[in-house]
DNA sequence: GTGTTTGCAAAGTGTTTGCAATTTA
DNA sequence: TAAATTGCAAACACTTTGCAAACAC
């Protein structure tokens, strides 16, 4: 377990201060494994710890954090925004059946050709989904 | 200019009955090259030929010939959905700054590595974007 | 005629915003 | 105490739905 001070300076770093909102979502979010979120389901898991903090402040969190480079946004559902901890190169596989998302490891995946910008472009990123279901049968 | 039985024949293939609706549509999105567009955009456009037809009827059209493959539905931007009319195996350039879709031909871009599916799971689809903003310089 | 489709307006979903009250520094 | 942040409720944008009228076959 991360001590608090590591989520202190996490939040002072990115420019914000520290409230209790956001430190109680930095644990949620930080403390484990790499995460993939949406806002309700962050919301629920600090409902359920007893952390008051309000859907709104969710939002405003997860995109502050989002800006200061804690967290990426993954665009995988016109339903709803995910939020990954993992700010590294990777891509995903996408669940549609409940909505999962999971890392795949840089190394299982190659792209070795990558097309030229459009005139006047840069390429602000790749990203690569691979949408699975259950097999049937 | 494609004749008119050929949108006819083809919305008869799909299981549909060819509406007035459903023809113009499908005039407006096979008649040239490619396109990609929005229910938005595509009921402007329709509105800007005189077309009568409500967004409404432009969402469900475009959910059946989606569900036909006579489409295919990118996500790109949790705000909006887009339906592109070449669902051949390609990828695509979305510009963030204006929301515009381009593909990229599959030969200037190759995936050498793909991961195999979770267990249990078959992959669908390997979707990927390529976002670019306009350079700074 | 029968079943399908349309269009409207209403409802729904996920997200953002305005603003007074609260908290942080 | 000044500035930032919160939380609520209202507003929002996009999408779906219920249902009577219109249409296709």
């Amino acid at each position: 377990m991360r001590p608090y001070s590591h989520f202190l300076d996490q939040i002072r770093l990115a420019g914000l201060r520290p409230t209790r909102q956001r430190l109680a979502l930095a644990k949620l979010l930080f403390s484990g494994e790499n995460r993939h979120v949406t806002a309700e389901s962050l919301h629920g898991e600090a409902q359920a710890e007893k952390m008051r903090v309000s859907l709104a402040t969710v939002y405003n969190t997860l995109h502050q954090f989002t800006s200061a480079g804690l967290l990426r946004e993954i665009v995988v559902d016109a339903q709803r925004s995910y939020f990954d901890t993992n700010t590294g190169d990777h891509h995903h596989f996408y669940f549609e059946e409940n909505g999962m998302l999971t890392d795949i490891s840089d190394d299982m995946m190659s792209l070795t050709k990558v097309p030229e910008a459009p005139e006047g472009m840069a390429i602000k990123s790749v990203d690569i989904v691979v949408r699975v279901v259950e097999k049937t049968q």
